[in-house]
DNA sequence: TCTGGGGTCCTAGGACCC
DNA sequence: TCTGGGGTCCTAGGACCC
């Protein structure tokens, strides 16, 4: 069951991002292999990849791969800032955007054929203007789906442009392997194999019933559906984001309980700040290890009341820790994070916003900050005028 | 060659309530 | 004297994604 028409959802990547935006910054690194990123790949560029990089690879291992690579530090300033602007060119195609990450969005453009042409138009246009106005190369897929929209990105990459015509859905996505499907990762793709299942036309032959015995009930349905092309979800505005978190990695060397407690003061302070500058508020703490033998725990603790200030999330997690010390002592800790979620807003005034299509408590204080983190820089100065609108004392425009 | 930091969603058992 | 069905919330863990 397809949705009926043209496709209209379009999914727009950008093309080894924080890689990109290193090359665009210095033109000595243009069409050579750049990895961002030292102890571990952040990113890399379309060179180095070719010579079998990966993100998230040892630093040393990429090094031995390509002894010529020139290795950079992360500049996450330069890469939100770059995100921003891109995000801009998104919210002056359609209204309809939802962020995935700070890279990456689907587009609904259903509903502009007559003002602005057919969706293949719009995303040729909105690729050269992400090239013109940011400098940086974007993959767009454009499907009736965001999952064959996502796909489509895939398979393009990079800089490229894949449309997949309606009808021809499946004929598209058969012959591709079961990795490509959101949901399949190292544990179920290992699973599938072991049943001869290697491409997604096998996955589909399996039928959902197979597949629910085989991977459990949500994971089954899921991905008969995706094998089919069935992806009924809407793209939407203004999601928020359902926890807040820091981590921390602490090297292989046992460390002493003292310098525990200091991680942990500055882990809770990053997020607590984040929360207030977000205007939300958070009751299940959650305090996350990662021992010496590549084990996880996480301990949690839910809260009477939401709150974002420091010393109530700090004595939870300190409780948490104290009752995971034992563990902590026998298995050599090597990471430490520190998790809120449950989030809720921090209350605040109303402030209506038309073209999100929702009402939405915002703190004043933070209004900028929270509209453009959720909407894009170029919903700032009409939120403002909104606001204004409403009788608010809304803050100033930044520069 | 063991590797960062930020997230999401699902499952399952237990406590508790009607 | 335990026996049903239905639901929510909390905690812990696992898989996955960028």
């Amino acid at each position: 069951m397809f949705v009926s028409g043209e496709p209209t959802i379009l999914h727009a990547d950008l093309d080894a991002f924080y890689a990109s935006v290193e090359q665009r910054d210095d033109p000595a690194l243009r069409g050579r292999p750049v990895i961002v990123g030292g102890g571990v790949v952040l990113a890399c560029s379309y060179e180095a990849k070719a010579r079998g990089v990966r993100t998230a690879m040892g630093g040393r291992m990429a090094r031995a791969l390509c002894p010529d690579a020139i290795v950079v530090p992360p500049r996450m300033e330069a890469y939100s800032g770059a995100s921003r602007a891109v995000f801009s060119v998104f919210d002056s195609v359609t209204p309809l955007v939802e962020p995935i990450s700070i890279d990456e969005a689907f587009l609904d453009v259903g509903g502009l054929r007559r003002i602005a042409g057919p969706p293949s138009g719009i995303a040729a246009r909105l690729r050269r203007e992400v090239a013109d106005d940011v400098g940086l190369p974007i993959t767009v897929g454009v499907a009736t789906t965001k999952f064959l929209a996502k796909v489509a990105s895939r398979v393009a990459k990079p800089d490229g442009l894949l449309v997949v015509e309606p009808g021809g859905e499946l004929e598209f996505l058969h012959p591709l392997p079961i990795e490509v499907l959101w949901g399949v990762g190292e544990v179920t793709s290992r699973k599938l194999h072991g049943q001869g299942i290697r491409t997604v036309g096998d996955l589909a032959a399996v039928g959902g019933s197979g597949l629910t015995s085989l991977l459990g009930p949500a994971a089954g349905r899921h991905l008969d559906a995706l094998a089919h092309g069935r992806d009924p979800r809407r793209v939407q505005v203004g999601r928020r984001r359902r926890s807040i978190g820091a981590q921390r990695a602490l090297g292989n060397r046992p460390i002493p309980p003292e310098r525990i407690d200091a991680v942990l003061m500055g882990l809770v302070d990053r997020v607590t700040r984040r929360m207030r500058r977000a205007g939300r508020t958070g009751r299940t703490v959650t305090l996350r290890l990662r021992f010496g033998d590549f084990g996880r725990a996480t301990r949690s603790h839910t809260l009477a009341a939401a709150t974002a200030e420091t010393d109530a999330i700090l004595a939870a997690i300190r409780l948490l820790a104290e009752a995971a010390a034992p563990l902590i002592r026998e298995r050599g800790l090597t990471m430490l994070g520190v998790n809120v979620g449950n989030l809720d807003d921090a209350g605040g005034a109303q402030l209506e916003l038309p073209f999100a299509g929702e009402a939405h408590p915002i703190q004043l204080d933070t209004a900028v900050d929270e509209v453009r983190e959720r909407y894009g820089l170029s919903a700032v100065t009409r939120a403002t005028l909104l606001g204004r609108d409403q009788g608010l004392e809304m803050p100033m425009l930044p520069d």
